[in-house]
DNA sequence: CAAAAAAGAGAGCACTGCTCTTGCAATGGA
DNA sequence: TCCATTGCAAGAGCAGTGCTCTCTTTTTTG
């Protein structure tokens, strides 16, 4: 009887688990660079061309890893994303969250929000999972633009035809005058992690969570959450 | 005759210089994760391990590269400040020159801005180079605070003797209040290039120039010039 | 001029990603 | 049930890497 289950896919699967697990327990170790194929094999008890069975280069490894970094920091937002009322906090709580995400996974974070990998590009499989963060901001700014009296300072014209644009892409329910503001408070997010994060704050910044608290809610402000 | 500068020293300072420069080719055409020690003596016509007398690993030569960049960085920064009169389109015009900069030198913005590199842990010789866009911001700051009556929102408690360390760190001439903004910023700043150059404003931000001008006057906005 | 320091050349080690061939075992149709 | 097909593992091998030796040559220095 011919399952689509057979015992071979459920190893295929097991197996292919289990490189990926190991090649993220490498990457957090020693970083994207220092992981080898080989000895993610050797680890494993397999002989290292064994491994290109389940991946066919280093490189489409490193992609499942993205997708996975992305799909975890996405659910990290996403966990804490109702666990407070008020848009501002809401706002700071996922900022805090995609911090502590990466501060607890700096080599994953490297992967996804530091240099793109050598000659690497990534493929379109990633970019669904990549807008999760950005997608939950968004949500909050649009909750909160229910409520009554959120208004916007209107945009130099030459950003106008952009800002349209931009909100018919990624908030088509959101008014133009906010989507630049909220692309940039996305891209900022990320410039205080990753400075955190790549030592940019070495000897600089000292108190970093109350930094970055105050920082996440000067970014709330920015996009029009009072 | 023992000139300090023998043929000899005269020589040394050249292939070290040759050598730099090819690494530098390397970088840019293939990315730090491809650049090859024994690539570059190759194109030198020199023998791999010839290269060891100049730079005792490759890390080392990688670090001459960080200290490079972030020196041309500085001075693409430096060399527009005094464009503008007006404190804003100062502030605007350094971040474009950054922003200029790095697009036309990704892969060397990526080795100081983006995944610290395998292992690697930026030596002390960087941190002075690594400060000037800072000091460059700072000054544009501190020079339109002399003007009447700039002032500034009280900060919340947790956050005063963290912005009062900082000040007297970076800036001992601003007021504290300014100060979490101005490190907020300028790490803003990065997340904005940064995320433009490693693709993550692919098929979200199309023009590129209307939106980072806009984010940037946003960005002086936040320290408080108008 | 001789001793010392600096530089280059070449072999070699241990490692990498990746390919190719060979042998074995599970699968599924006749 | 038999047997061809398929999936997987193993091993050898290629070209490349960083880096360390040793040996020779060249230049500088006392």
């Amino acid at each position: 009887m011919s399952t689509a289950h057979s015992a071979r896919a459920r190893a295929r699967i097991e197996v292919t688990a289990a490189i990926k697990d190991e090649a993220r327990r490498q990457l957090a170790a020693e970083g994207a660079a220092k992981l080898s194929l080989r000895a993610v094999a050797r680890e494993l008890g397999m002989v290292s061309s064994a491994l290109y069975r389940y991946f066919p280069s280093r490189d489409d490894l490193l992609t499942a890893l993205i997708i996975d970094a992305y799909d975890a920091l996405g659910e990290a937002a996403e966990a804490v994303r109702d666990n407070a009322t008020q848009p501002v906090e809401r706002w700071i709580a996922v900022c805090e969250a995609v911090r502590a995400w990466s501060l607890a996974h700096p080599h994953e974070y490297a992967l996804i929000y530091g240099s793109p990998v050598p000659g690497y590009t990534a493929p379109d499989t990633t970019v669904q999972p990549a807008a999760r963060v950005g997608l939950v901001l968004i949500g909050i700014v649009r909750d909160a633009i229910r409520g009554p009296g959120v208004t916007f300072p209107p945009l130099p014209a030459e950003l106008r035809p952009e800002a349209e644009r931009l909100a018919a892409d990624i908030a088509p329910d959101l008014p133009p005058e906010v989507s630049p503001a909220l692309a940039a408070a996305w891209a900022q997010l990320f410039g205080l992690v990753g400075f955190e994060l790549f030592g940019q704050f070495n000897r600089v910044v000292e108190d970093r969570e109350s930094f970055f608290r105050h920082a996440a809610g000067q970014l709330a402000r920015g996009v029009g959450l009072r």
